[in-house]
DNA sequence: GATGAAACAGCCGAGCT
DNA sequence: AGCTCGGCTGTTTCATC
């Protein structure tokens, strides 16, 4: 991992299309070189994967929230399988206090969201918040340059 | 938008770096016709871009969290430009509940977080909740089928 | 949207530093 | 050992139908 891994990464974060030719021009190496250095990256999970961000709100997906679900360490197990086939979650993860998970949902309208958390009280309590806006867009850790 | 549309941006969303030769394979039309579709996608925004995904972890940012904070409406145009700058700053939502902010930030270390929080405190009152485990990872929402 | 040709990028080997 | 340079293969792009 050096500082033209870094870099690498840097642009593939910026931008996961671009080509190896393009790749090797930025980092001054040949195809071939950057072609191993990804390969290795991959490898060694630290680059785990390629994702196209699609926008919610022009795929009629208008309300996002974050619900903090408070439960017992009995109904998580019952919980995790649930939550996972659920398409409207973006992401869910187990925090620290009182055994609560903490997601990130999308939905059409907030009757849709009202709706799920209607079926999420029977696992706990809930407290949810709606996303007005976006000032700082999801994003990965910002690399330093060391250059 | 109709099902091959929505099957590329499923496509594209599992993995962005496909060739616009195995898109055309597994939509069953001709790479032209896939680009132009793809160009189409991005022009009208519902593509907003292509990202690496790079394990935190394995980059030696080992602790992540959601911070809660609570501002008045005038500490938060200070707030905004100064939280845009913060390379850990994963995302930041305006969210609904006492003008608070609601972000996502990752460090290497517990005492880095504390460190952050500390530096917050003069924007307004925090609750920070620390991730345990990832039960969901960040997706895209999934896309409907209709087969 | 499909087809075919031309330009382009990616891949594998050999040789160099 | 890792990089660059060559040529061969596969991919993208453009014009035409």
């Amino acid at each position: 991992m050096d500082k033209i891994d870094k870099k690498l990464l840097r642009l593939l974060q910026e931008n996961a299309r671009y080509s190896l030719k393009q790749l090797s021009e930025k980092v001054y190496l040949s195809s071939p070189a950057v072609a191993a250095r990804i390969e290795k990256l991959e490898e060694e999970g630290i680059i785990t994967g390629y994702h196209a961000d699609i926008s919610l709100d022009k795929m009629g997906y208008h309300i996002t929230a974050f619900i903090n679900l408070e439960m017992t360490p009995k109904q998580k197990a019952s919980f995790i399988p649930f939550i996972a086939e659920v398409p409207n979650v973006i992401e869910c993860n187990t925090v620290s206090g009182n055994y609560s998970m903490l997601m990130k949902v999308s939905f059409p309208s907030t009757s849709d969201l009202d709706l799920f958390i209607g079926q999420l009280q029977k696992f706990g309590h809930t407290e949810t918040q709606i996303v007005f806006s976006v000032p700082v867009p999801h994003r990965g850790i910002v690399m330093k340059e060391e250059a």
